[in-house]
DNA sequence: GCCATAGTGTTACTGACTGTAACATATAAG
DNA sequence: CTTATATGTTACAGTCAGTAACACTATGGC
C-alpha cells in the first residue's frame, strides 16, 4: 500500500529555499502557499513561494488536496521517513553500507555522544517493543 | 596540525562522480589521478578524472603530496567523519537538531533494525569503554 | 643540446537545477 | 460583467558538476 508513486529522490539535493519550505510544511502540518509564504523570514512573492510548493510535490515531498479552490499542501512523507532515507544514502555512499560505521563515526565526530547512544537505544528498544505488542494484537505482524 | 585549511564544504553536495572517485581514494587509502582512473568502471578522460581529483582538494576532502613530479592524493578526512557530518546536516534539517528523531526516523524506515541498533549500541560502548580505559592509563581522560 | 614522454595548469563548454518572478488564465461573488 | 483571488505557464539568471581539450614543463634518452 501507500503506493510510493514516485519518491525516489534524494533529499540532501534539496536546494536552500526547499527545505525551508518543506520544513514549513512539516511544522504546520497543512499550510496554503500564503501561510508559506507569511512564516518564511524572507519577503518572496507569492509566484515564488507556489513553484517551490509544485517542486516539491513534483519530487514526492508533499501532496495537496484542494479546498474550495484553494491548495492545502500536505506532507507525503514524515520528516522521518525522509531523514532516514537521507541517512541511508550517507551509509550506502560513505561508509559501504554499514551503519555501524556510521555510528561510530557519528559518536567519532561528536554528532552523537556514547552515552546518549546507548539511551537512546533503550528508549527506542523500549518504545518499539511496546508498538510491536499493540501491532501484534492486530495484526499478528 | 592538521591545519583544518577550509574545510565547510557540504559533503552531500558532492556529485556522482565526484562521491565515486572520493570512495575510490578512502579505498586505496592513496592515489594517483592515473589509477584513479584505471580504478573508475568508466572510461574518463584523464584530465577529467585530475579535474574532479583538484575539486575534491579545493573542497577540503583530499589532499595531495608530491612525489617525484606526481601528485599522490590523499583522504583529508576519514570517510566516517564526512558521514558523520553528513548526517549532522540531516539532523538538523530534517530532525530539528534531535538525533533521537532521525534514530527512530531510521528504524522508522527500515534503515537500522531496533535488534540491531541495540547491538550496535552495545558494541559501541564496549568498544568506547575499552578505548576509555586504556586511554585513562595515560591520560586521566 | 634536443626530443619525446609523462605530468600538471588553465580554460571552457554544456546541461541540470534552484531561486526568483512575471504574465496569462479561470472562476466565484456581487 | 467586472473584480478579486487562485492557479497555470513560462522564463531567466546563477551556480555547479561532468567532461574534456589544449598549453606548458621537466626529465630521461640519444
Amino acid at each position: 500500500m501507500a503506493s510510493n508513486t514516485q519518491l525516489d529522490h534524494d533529499p540532501a539535493e534539496l536546494g536552500e529555499l526547499e527545505r525551508e519550505i518543506l520544513s514549513i510544511v512539516w511544522r504546520l502540518g497543512a499550510t496554503t502557499a500564503e501561510q508559506a509564504r507569511e512564516e518564511l523570514g524572507r519577503p518572496l512573492k507569492d509566484s515564488t513561494v507556489r513553484t517551490v510548493l509544485r517542486r516539491l510535490e513534483e519530487k514526492g515531498y508533499l501532496a495537496h488536496s484542494v479546498d474550495n479552490r484553494t491548495f492545502i499542501y500536505l506532507p507525503a512523507e514524515s520528516r522521518q521517513k525522509v531523514a532516514g532515507r537521507a541517512v541511508q544514502r550517507i551509509v550506502d555512499w560513505f561508509c559501504e553500507g554499514s551503519v555501524e560505521a556510521l555510528l561510530v563515526g557519528m559518536v567519532d565526530s561528536k554528532v552523537l555522544d556514547r552515552a546518549e547512544l546507548q539511551r537512546l537505544a533503550d528508549r527506542i528498544a523500549a518504545a518499539q517493543k511496546g508498538l510491536n505488542k499493540s501491532a501484534k494484537k492486530e495484526a499478528k505482524q
